[in-house]
DNA sequence: CCTACCGATCGGTAGG
DNA sequence: CCTACCGATCGGTAGG
C-alpha cells in the first residue's frame, strides 16, 4: 500500500483536516500530544492544565493541538481510552503467563501488574482515567465502562475461586470494590523515589486480602 | 457579652472588612458558603466550580463571597480544615464509645464511622479534601497533614493490636495505607440511593481485612 | 501545523 | 453584602 499516493480525505470540514484514531499515518505527533497531555493532566488535573502547556511540551504553537483533537476534552478522552486499552492488553498477557497456576499466584500477578499500570514510570494514563472521569461526557464514560468491564472480567474468576476456597472474606462484590480501591488509592501516596518496591506493595496487598504471606 | 455594642474591627484593609475564623459573629453566612462550596466542589471539582455558582447557591451576588474569603482557594481550604476537624472529633467520640471492647470491635467502629464521614448525607467536606488537595498550597497542606496525623493516630493502636494478634497481615504501614485506600475509594462508586447500607459496607471491609465475619 | 486573532468567562476589586 | 466593573486567561477558530 503506497501511502504517498493515497487520496485526500473525503471531506475537509471548514478547510481544517483532523486526524481520527484510524488514519494515524503520522500519528507520532498525535501520540506525543497524548503522552504529554497525560503527564500534565495527572500532575495538575484536567481543568488546571492549559492546552497551551500541552502544545509547548511537544514544541507546537498554542492552536496546533486542535489540528489533532477537536476539543481539549477529546484529548482527555483519548488519554483514557488509549490507557485503558493498553491496560487490558497488558493484564491479559500477564495473566496468560501464569495460567494453570493456583488462584493465589494469579491474584498476586494481577495485583503486581495493576500496580505497574498505576505507578510504573511513564504510566500516567490510568491515573488520569481514575481521577478525571468527571470531565468526560456520559457517552464517553459508557465507552470506558465497557473497557473497564473487560479489565474486571480478568479478575472475576480468580477472585471467585479464592472466595469459594475461603481465602477471601466478605461479600464478593464489595470485596472486589474494596480491593480495587486499596490498589487505586496508591496513586495518592506512592512515591517512586523513596517508597517500597512494587513487588513489596503487591506482597502487602496480597497478605492483607488473603492472609497469605507468600 | 453585648454583641451590639462591640467595637468595630481594628483595621479595615482597603476599606473591605473580612471575617477570620475566630470572629465568627455572624458566621452563619460564612458557614453557608462553606457548605455550598463543599457540595459544588465535590460534584464538579474545585477548578470547574465558579465562585458565582457558590454565591448563587446561598443567594448572594457574584462578588460577595470575597467579603468572607480572600480567594477561592481560601474557601477550599476552609472546607477541608473544617471537615477534618469535625472528622477527628466524631471519630474520637465513636472510639470512646467502644473503649475497652476488643480491637476487632474497635476497628469495626472506626471503619463504620469513616464510611459515615465519607458517604453520609451532607458530608461533602472530606471527599473534597481527599480529591482536591492538589489545589491548595504546601503550607495549607502541612496544616491538614497535622490534622490527618491526629486522625490516623486514632487507628494506629487498634491496627497494631490486630496485627500483633495475627488478625491483620502484611507490613503494618502498607496495610494501613491500603486499608484507607479501600475505604476512601468508596467515594467513587458508592451510591446512597441503591447501594448497600453503610453497615453492610463496614462488615465487608472488616471481613476482607481481618477474615472476620462478625 | 503556524499566524493572528477573538469571544466568553472568571476570579477578584473599588467604593459604598 | 451589593453595584459595577476590569484584566487576564483560555479554549478554540479562520485561513493559509
Amino acid at each position: 500500500m503506497d501511502m504517498m499516493t493515497a487520496p485526500a480525505p473525503a471531506k475537509r470540514p471548514r478547510g481544517r483536516p483532523r486526524k481520527t484514531a484510524e488514519e494515524a499515518s503520522d500519528g507520532n505527533r498525535r501520540d506525543e500530544l497524548i503522552r504529554s497531555a497525560a503527564r500534565l493532566f495527572r500532575r495538575r488535573g484536567f481543568e488546571a492544565t492549559r492546552t497551551r502547556d500541552i502544545a509547548e511540551a511537544v514544541g507546537m504553537r498554542s492552536g496546533s493541538p486542535f489540528y489533532h483533537f477537536e476539543t481539549k476534552q477529546a484529548l482527555l478522552f483519548a488519554v483514557m481510552e488509549e490507557g485503558m486499552k493498553r491496560a487490558v492488553a497488558r493484564q491479559q498477557q500477564a495473566l496468560d503467563a501464569v495460567a494453570g497456576q493456583p488462584p493465589l499466584a494469579q491474584l498476586r500477578q494481577l495485583i503486581r501488574q495493576h500496580f505497574e499500570v498505576l505507578l510504573g514510570p511513564g504510566n500516567d494514563f490510568i491515573p488520569v482515567m481514575l481521577y478525571e472521569s468527571r470531565a468526560i461526557t456520559p457517552r464517553q464514560r459508557a465507552t470506558l465502562a465497557r473497557l473497564q468491564g473487560d479489565y474486571e472480567a480478568l479478575w472475576l474468576p480468580v477472585l471467585a475461586a479464592l472466595h469459594q476456597a475461603g481465602r477471601l472474606h466478605g461479600e464478593l462484590k464489595l470485596a472486589r470494590l474494596l480491593i480495587f480501591g486499596a490498589l487505586n488509592w496508591s496513586v495518592q501516596w506512592y512515591d517512586r523515589r523513596k517508597g517500597a518496591s512494587l513487588d513489596a506493595l503487591a506482597d502487602a496487598a496480597l497478605a492483607l486480602f488473603t492472609g497469605s504471606s507468600e
